[in-house]
DNA sequence: TAGATTGTTAATCGATTAACAATC
DNA sequence: TAGATTGTTAATCGATTAACAATC
């Protein structure tokens, strides 16, 4: 059953809300009015509110939102409380700094393994994780119940990983290659495109440039 | 002298209208028209053509768009066509990933150092890119014409390196540390937050399996 | 010229902000 | 109770889409 859609801008600024809300929390904040977070998080207290009210009253009336149940509320509705397996594709720079993040696991993503075609790279292991072969990945999703793939390729070899990931199951792709990936509606992708970050700061640097022309 | 604002939701469009057009070039092909090119983007022609005409008219009725005059003005429009000088505070495997991936320089943003405070990596360099220690920081980037730093620093020290570089004089920070960092109007800043993308991530299969049960 | 397609205005849609009654 | 602050409706603002005259 669908429930009313939750706009894409309101799960963008949900993970912002977690982190504040979890340094609110190490800094022994209990409670706290969307007045209050509003300033801490320069964005209006009328957004928050909303953005909140999409999935649920977790405030009280008079009182504000208490710190603690508010950032486990969000945690929920991230999927956060729940183990998502993951593997990434790709033992490159990108891979394996990947690999390292330690802060993932306590979110509850959990790294089962890296795949590379390279046979260089057989057998070893970046923070204890092993890199495996391609001929492994199709029986490693399955056995270890893998979720999700982190694909870490160039361009050229992205789309036909794609391909095999799809086929061998995997129900989402963390996508860094530079490239739109192509995949049924059952799959889910998640772009990070640096390239296009990156080109986005230049545009600011240039339009800041020419209406502050130096002397 | 402020020109009309263009809209965030127009800049981030442009890097992918640019990627979509260095790819047809590549195929040769030589014009294109909104309507094509919204089939191939899922996008729009409405809003392809609403987007360009912020910057001017770049095509020609009955025709459609010149591929390689459109690329060419949109990456002016983005500043690729000006150099940029980088470097990379943090030498760890993402700091290493940024230095070992070469598009950046074709798109000219060169990477000319890396800092890091580890004692241990002085003198190592990456793909030819040295990596420096933190006192020659300040020299560095007067010297080298340094515009945009590449934050790539666990939290807790991202916060003095910002203090550092926005000291020394960088134009611009493209920061991958979890934290939104507190810098003066003139500095820009490009946020890489790649937890908080895993996190849209987790919320979409979440949902998904809330929608699609499993028998 | 006729057909195609832009540039641009107008209409629609959605997201943000403001306001305030409900209520702790 | 009085004050504070939410949840929620209404108003505003901005972005997207549709429509079409201009024109190549």
């Amino acid at each position: 059953m669908e429930e009313r859609e939750i706009s894409k801008a309101v799960i963008k600024r949900l993970p912002r809300y977690y982190r504040y809300l979890g340094e609110l929390m190490e800094n022994g904040v209990e409670r706290i009015s969307s007045g209050e977070l509003s300033k801490r998080m320069s964005v209006t207290a009328s957004q928050i509110r909303q953005d909140l009210n999409n999935f649920g009253g977790f405030g009280q009336q008079g009182y504000g939102y208490n710190v603690k149940y508010l950032y486990e509320e969000i945690g929920k509705i991230l999927g956060l409380d729940k183990k998502h397996n993951m593997i990434i594709i790709g033992g490159g720079n990108l891979g394996q700094a990947l690999a390292n993040y330690v802060d993932f696991e306590k979110r509850g993503f959990y790294i089962k393994g890296i795949f590379d075609v390279n046979p260089i790279l057989k057998g070893l292991s970046v923070r204890g994780i092993q890199i495996h072969m391609l001929e492994d990945l199709e029986s490693f999703i399955k056995d270890e119940d893998i979720q999700i793939a982190a694909l870490t390729l160039p361009k050229s070899k992205a789309e036909e990983m794609t391909k095999l990931l799809v086929q061998y199951g995997i129900k989402a792709i963390w996508n860094f290659a530079h490239i739109d990936l192509d995949v049924p509606s059952d799959v889910l992708v998640e772009n990070v495109h640096l390239s296009e970050s990156l080109m986005q700061l230049s545009y600011n640097i240039t339009r800041y440039e020419k209406e502050h022309p130096r002397s």
